[in-house]
DNA sequence: GATGAATGAGTGTTCATTCAT
DNA sequence: TATGAATGAACACTCATTCAT
């Protein structure tokens, strides 16, 4: 796992390797990993089996690679999010809105962070953990930043916060409500309470 | 799937198929739908793969009636614990807490309900949704009975709760919180807000 | 590599494992391990190739197996051929033809002996090779029964046998002489020089 | 087979097609052929797999390049050895410690001649075999040329120096008696008896 | 001369399932 | 009821080879 060719040398790279990865992202994300052979990936790329592995040397290298991609891109949209916000409970809105928006609009790739469980692929369960957590702590750090009452964990409206967005993907239906008044719903919710002043 | 033998008759050998059903079980819940194979069910059951066929017409239905199982568990622990309360908050909050113990601790089959996720398996993926989405009117119910502000949404409140308790077997570790407590402290982040007086 | 089931309850074999041993074993012994193909074994046993699979965990276990099996076979045909005999050269002369017959004619189980150099299957290179020579400590001991001259090393002259036995399946023509005549001119090539009584 | 690029025009940039004759000569003689993959080759040498191309046609002209070479050197070899001698059983045992020197420490070239079994590649079993024939007739004109007493068959004799000197890889320990000595010792046990005079 | 990229046939193997006994 | 044996389609992957650039 030292970076398939065409990720070393990616000058000559007519981004085969990423219409690939593209195709992987996206069945991986809509029907999992293992409902998702690598004849189905090969046929959405438009390539043989046999040559995606000139560019990935496995299927699990294939969605480690896919997965830190959605790592990075919704770590990248909830942290431009909230950028140029100071307001506690606005940083923890912005956040949520971008987190909520990426994972359910927005990109294959950030799916992908939340529809495959890293157990469900034991070789590298571990490292897709820590990645997802590693982003996770963004969320960890905002709420710390909310004045709360003494009585209220911080811990458990992080993951209250956390797991009704990642459960999210599961009833969203694209024709309802946008994810962007999903967040807020959620949002509004929660800080009215902890914020005496509102 | 007209139902298998032992399903037909099922006073006939009730244990055997128990025993198959209880391997499925658990194998599905801790490792999922895929990474079990009917031979790992077999041996678990201490039989050989072809004999879960008298038993099971297909890996599919066994998912299937342990799943069903699993919310008959789920919903019957959950009636019990609310049966007695008749304060709106006090039977959301029986009612968390027996899910969630359920879920973390009780049973396999329970797991089962959250740990497998319906469109893993496309054969079967609408009936298991709909046998959830059975399971989860009960919340939809409880809700509803809340006196909640006008601009809260009962819809979105449930779907927090649900998505949080929903998302818990992914980062809950048995030595910390009992489930018990972790239901607490999400009815209490909810709670104070919509009551003042209490 | 417990042991297959079929090895483990050969009962109600219908011998269809050895079947696919024989298959393997002519296979193996003719075309070599890598020439060799698990639909080509398939084929010959009359077998589809995943049927191979109930039988025996892998080709390379299949290749052990059968191994073991030629090695049981010569060796016995060696055992047997000097249970009757005392004098020294008369033993190595015996158990010379045993070995050459056994080996060029009578099985492919006894060829692959000779046939599959060890380090082709890295996996079970060294299992290969201690079997092997666990055979031929019986030429080790056969030849330091000889009475030789002090300046003659009993080591080189079993290698000096050996070897050129086993190359033998290299040049031998089936038309030609015997493997019984080679052995015997092998050993006539030998013997005269130490045994001065002659 | 009519010759790459670089071997009709063999002028040309000669070391490249070196470089990757060697690397094939040692993964060959040290791996097999089997077990060495053009993608070894390449890596050996520096290259990438399709640039073996422009050198070679296919993996079989590759071996049978390196395979032409090795009886090249180890004629070479035996040619030289026993160049200045006249008695016949000095130069045969000249000759045998240039070809057990030369198969043992000096080449892989060399090795190839012996590791590499013809029937392994069928493609080109027969060019191979009969190179190596060619290559052994030295030695049956260097047994011929001994006086031999009239019920020793020169044929065998041959048969069986040569046979235990090319089995020697398989049984020799770099850190043992040296490939001289080995020959010496085998050389010893055979020559003493057809002249006694000695 | 050499490379990046792809090909396509083939490999060993898995696995849900079937069925005669 | 259960088993031994087999099936056949699918799977991830390998590898010699090709070829435009």
């Amino acid at each position: 796992m030292t970076g398939s060719p065409a990720i070393r040398n990616p000058r000559r790279n007519h981004n085969r390797s990423k219409q690939v990865l593209d195709a992987a992202a996206e069945l991986f994300s809509s029907q999992g990993f293992h409902l998702t052979s690598m004849r189905d990936i090969a046929a959405q790329a438009k390539m043989l089996p046999g040559s995606i592995y000139y560019h990935f040397a496995s299927k699990e290298e294939l969605l480690l690679t896919a997965y830190e991609e959605g790592v990075k891109r919704i770590a990248y949209q909830v942290d431009v999010a909230i950028a140029a916000e100071r307001d506690p409970w606005n940083r923890l809105e912005k956040a949520s809105i971008a987190h909520l928006e990426t994972l359910l609009t927005r990109s294959h790739y950030a799916q992908l962070v939340i529809q495959v469980r890293p157990e469900e692929i034991p070789a590298i369960a571990k490292v897709l953990a820590q990645l997802r957590d590693n982003y996770e702590k963004r969320f960890r750090a905002l709420v710390d930043d909310l004045e709360l009452p003494e009585d209220v964990s911080s811990s458990y409206l992080r993951l209250l916060l956390l797991g009704a967005m990642n459960w999210a993907p599961i009833w969203y239906q694209p024709g309802g409500d946008s994810p962007r008044s999903v967040a807020e719903q959620f949002i509004r919710l929660l800080k009215p309470l902890y914020s005496p002043s509102k």
